[in-house]
DNA sequence: GGCGGATATGTATAATTATCCAGTCCGAAG
DNA sequence: CTTCGGACTGGATAATTATACATATCCGCC
């Protein structure tokens, strides 16, 4: 449950200026959450969100300079043509999927893969060229795989 | 006076960690200052400082490298404290843990396991927010995700 | 099954922070 | 000189958040 509850939290705070937890306490029941404030109180902590910007929103800490407008069309759209534009090759080695591109372009791809938030995919680490991504196991890297190459051909 | 005590405070915040408003009170009369808790209150509002949920203390919003005293000295004590300060979410997949931190700080992570030199831990890859550890096998996998779970939750 | 430990959560309450309501101190206008 | 208005502040208190303590649940193990 908590993990659940948690997602639905940052998702609220991302959307809406949310300024105590007992407002954030009442969305979550909104959305079938039920919960304290202690427990909230527990998972913003947890979450490390930070408060008190002078307006008391809490948000997500490391990205507050300008809005980057989401450029892409759908969430997984980024994806989809990221991976068309900079896949170049792709070699799967049991949990793990090494990725390359054109020189430079690996952290675009990565970016990208990052923010389609694929659940298979545990993280992905990227040098200039080269993508390593983790998988939780080799049958889910096999199905990222097919993905992949789908949308690398599409 | 607003306009030092505000200033005063920005230095406070930059150098220790200061978890309270009355903590902050405290420092300020040392420094000369005496003012109330309200006050404060106004002032932190008008610096529009923020407060870290997960450890509460306050600090300027957009600095992601939070400065404490070293408390712990011992050898380790560095990794505890940047494991406690950068990491934001672990997985593990058999003998390899993904660690993912805020936007531009998993170097920083990175080098401070790399010099805790725990034995279990072969080596790490660190992107921009991902860190990938490499350890000898699941058990030891399994043994450094509880150290790091520990040392995140301080 | 029964035990020990870890995790998650609620209740009650402590601790912390924000704000309401004046009161003081200028400086400008009458 | 007196009044008015605004900036700043403290005291008291309301609002918000954190935590001590008590359960409840879920393993793994004997």
């Amino acid at each position: 449950m908590k993990r659940y509850r948690q997602s639905a939290i940052l998702d609220l705070v991302a959307q809406e200026s949310v300024c105590s937890q007992d407002e954030l306490r009442q969305h979550l029941r909104a959305r079938g959450f039920h919960a304290t404030q202690a427990t909230i109180s527990r998972d913003v902590k947890e979450l490390r969100l930070v408060k008190r910007a002078a307006d008391g929103a809490y948000q997500k800490p490391g990205v507050p300079p300008g809005g980057r407008a989401d450029e892409g069309g759908g969430a997984d759209g980024g994806v989809r043509r990221a991976v068309g534009e900079y896949l170049r090759r792709l070699d799967q080695v049991q949990q793990l999927l090494v990725l390359r591109t054109d020189s430079g372009q690996a952290q675009s791809l990565a970016i990208a893969i990052d923010r389609a938030d694929l659940p298979e995919v545990v993280g992905t680490v990227a040098g200039d060229d080269t993508i390593l991504v983790i998988t939780r196991h080799a049958r889910a890297g096999r199905e990222v795989t097919r993905m992949l190459e789908e949308w690398a051909r599409g």
